[in-house]
DNA sequence: GCTGCAAAAGCAAATGCTTTGCGTTAGCAT
DNA sequence: ATGCTAACGCAAAGCATTTGCTTTTGCAGC
């Protein structure tokens, strides 16, 4: 039986928090020892709870990655579109942002929800589109062309990415308008 | 002064080697001490030459995903990219292009090396074109439409890729044509 | 509330990976 | 051939990781 209240709990916050410190530091190269100490753990607890550090701080990423709102309601799913990647981007950009992403990346598991949680946020623009009577790309559609470009830059260059790679980006994605649905 | 031959290129050689054999047995979580015992050398020597396991799997990945060959010439833009991108997807689509991928796209240096052979690649194709009196998309552009949603379901999602994503791709990236270009 | 069960944490020993200092080998230049 | 030194081997030291066992503590049933 799972256990999710109390210590456990407790123990789990005290982890993530210390992670967080740590890497607020700037601490080049953490691990598991020195995080345990900081959270005031034992370092076997944190090996069989997450398994190693990289699962440890794809979960953290993963927490840091969910969205504290809902994306703002602009009037119409350009400006929508526009102010969610210009905000994505930008959370992306930093030294932090890219190693999330970059850890987020690594363990199997939490990439997939990772990329779930785009679909989710992007999804709600559609949908909140949809009832407004507009056209909408398909959301696969939305993946390729924004978030896919966002996260190859990250990953695989060392290029400066800025709103003005936003703008051209959801320019792109909503310029043809080749592909149109109505729904899911 | 650095020094390319003799032992040192027959280390490289046999490091590479034992890496690839032991991810093609299926070894699991392949270690430092057990791919230096497989090559014959000592793990210090892979420690002071690559730094740490990650680098290594990069370095050897990297190598994987250098092109054996020139792209084949088909006669026109189209079919050149959609060739290349399903061969692209191809590679990329087993399990074990899904960790080459993976691995390179760790650490900092060997990512950007990636990314500028898949820009190599590309360039190649335009000049191609170009030089028939096509026209056709900026590099960044194909970068964009097609190798970016390639490496972001490799690494986020458990899809399975298909030469039929492939199509789309390539078909998404030139349906447009909003941004043509002429040279570099 | 109290009690019993088991999940989760602590502790410490054992294991194994990584680092480092120093002696040796062997490319490469003269 | 000889000298220079990058790169390797070896072994010891330093840590990270695993594991068996004990203790704590959340939760469910009285």
């Amino acid at each position: 039986m799972t256990r999710p209240g109390g210590r456990s709990a407790r123990v789990q916050r005290g982890v993530h928090d210390a992670v967080r410190a740590l890497q607020a530091e700037g601490t080049a190269a953490l691990t598991v020892p020195q995080i345990a100490a900081r959270a005031g753990v034992t370092p076997s607890t944190i090996y069989r709870r997450w398994g190693d550090l990289a699962d440890l701080l794809a979960d953290v990423a993963l927490e840091r990655l969910q969205p504290e709102s809902e994306p703002a309601d602009t009037g119409s799913f350009g400006t929508d579109l526009l102010a969610w990647t210009e905000q994505y981007v930008d959370e992306m950009a930093s030294p932090q942002g890219r190693g999330v992403l970059r850890d987020v990346a690594v363990p199997q598991g939490p990439a997939c929800a990772c990329g779930q949680l785009n679909r989710t946020q992007l999804e709600l623009l559609r949908q909140r589109a949809l009832g407004r009577g507009e056209q909408v790309p398909e959301l696969e559609h939305l993946i390729n062309a924004i978030v896919a470009p966002v996260a190859y830059r990250i990953l695989f260059t060392a290029d400066e990415l800025d709103a003005e790679f936003a703008r051209d980006l959801v320019e792109n994605a909503l310029a043809g308008q080749a592909r149109t649905g109505s729904s899911t």
